[in-house]
DNA sequence: CACGTCACCTGCGTGC
DNA sequence: TGCACGCAGGTGACGT
């Protein structure tokens, strides 16, 4: 599910809540149900709800796919990995709490009757409660739409790999925040085959490749994201795929088919006309 | 260093 | 209807 831009959406939500209920800062932390120990990587369960009750949320705000909840002193990180997804919601009227959702990982408690809920069906996601969050997000790459990441630094760093460009694009120590989805819509409006070696896009390839990579993440964020899943949150960006799932269709600019196949053991869309690979450009 | 494979998990769509 | 299979938005540990 998640890739930057529904972490981005998830994180204003968390932020602002719901047409201005349910914001979490300035809640302080009354309790925690810890529901799924794997879900906790650090620390352990009984320090955890020792270290995180009393804590106030200060802030939310994001570093690549990582939500990240600051605290007083602490931060909580949260990576929602394929199926994670976070809910605010009012915990309990009296003494009467409502029940938990099929798949809630990890729920945290809040001093005026919300409790937030880390639901996560593949249990592939993680939570750690840490004093410094760089001992988390420490070897992440630049942010892709920050503009201190300029077309010059991303053409330099490309060439600093001979790699085929779609898996480099979605390594986080290269990039923070690309996913499957999003790449392949950048490398098709990029006119970039997924195989292309990344030490061979002209300056020219790189600067478009930044500009395409920035338009699908923020159109993204506009859309509030992708997936079906997301649909009451108001997600939209599915219907806007040029390529991803779109095996078969045709192609919106030259009408081919569009291709899938496999690159580094991911599913990968592309227009097998509009994004030639090749291996002699000047 | 680049790349392939597997592991971690559950659920859904497809085709027999 | 039942069931096997392939596939899914991510990442990290290994082996070559």
């Amino acid at each position: 599910m998640p890739e930057l831009p529904e972490v981005e959406t998830i994180v204003r939500y968390l932020q602002l809540g719901e047409r201005g209920h349910f914001a979490i800062p300035g809640r302080s932390i009354i309790d925690s149900k810890l529901l799924w120990e794997r879900t906790l990587a650090e620390p352990s369960p009984s320090a955890f709800k020792k270290k995180i009750i009393g804590q106030t949320i200060h802030k939310v705000d994001r570093r690549g796919k990582f939500i990240q909840i600051h605290l007083s002193g602490l931060v909580l990180l949260i990576h929602l990995r394929m199926s994670g997804d976070m809910r605010i919601e009012n915990d309990h009227k009296k003494d009467k709490e409502l029940p938990l959702q099929p798949h809630d990982r990890l729920v945290l408690y809040l001093d005026n009757n919300l409790r937030v809920a880390f639901n996560d069906t593949r249990k592939f996601g993680r939570v750690w409660l840490v004093d410094d969050p760089l001992k988390v997000t420490g070897q992440l790459g630049p942010e892709p739409l920050d503009d201190s990441l300029t077309p010059e630094t991303f053409h330099q760093r490309l060439h600093q790999h001979h790699r085929q460009i779609k898996p480099l694009l979605m390594d986080q120590h290269f990039l923070a925040g690309m996913g499957n989805i999003y790449t392949d819509e950048a490398l098709f409006l990029a006119r970039l085959h997924p195989c292309t070696p990344s030490d061979q896009l002209t300056p020219q390839q790189s600067d478009t490749l930044l500009t395409a990579i920035r338009n699908v993440l923020r159109e993204g964020i506009q859309q509030n994201g992708s997936s079906i899943d997301w649909v009451y949150r108001g997600g939209n960006f599915q219907n806007t795929f040029k390529v991803y799932q779109r095996t078969g269709e045709a192609c919106s600019t030259c009408s081919t088919p569009i291709e899938r196949i496999t690159v580094g053991q991911r599913g990968t869309h592309f227009c097998p006309v509009c994004q030639t690979l090749d291996l002699w450009n000047p």
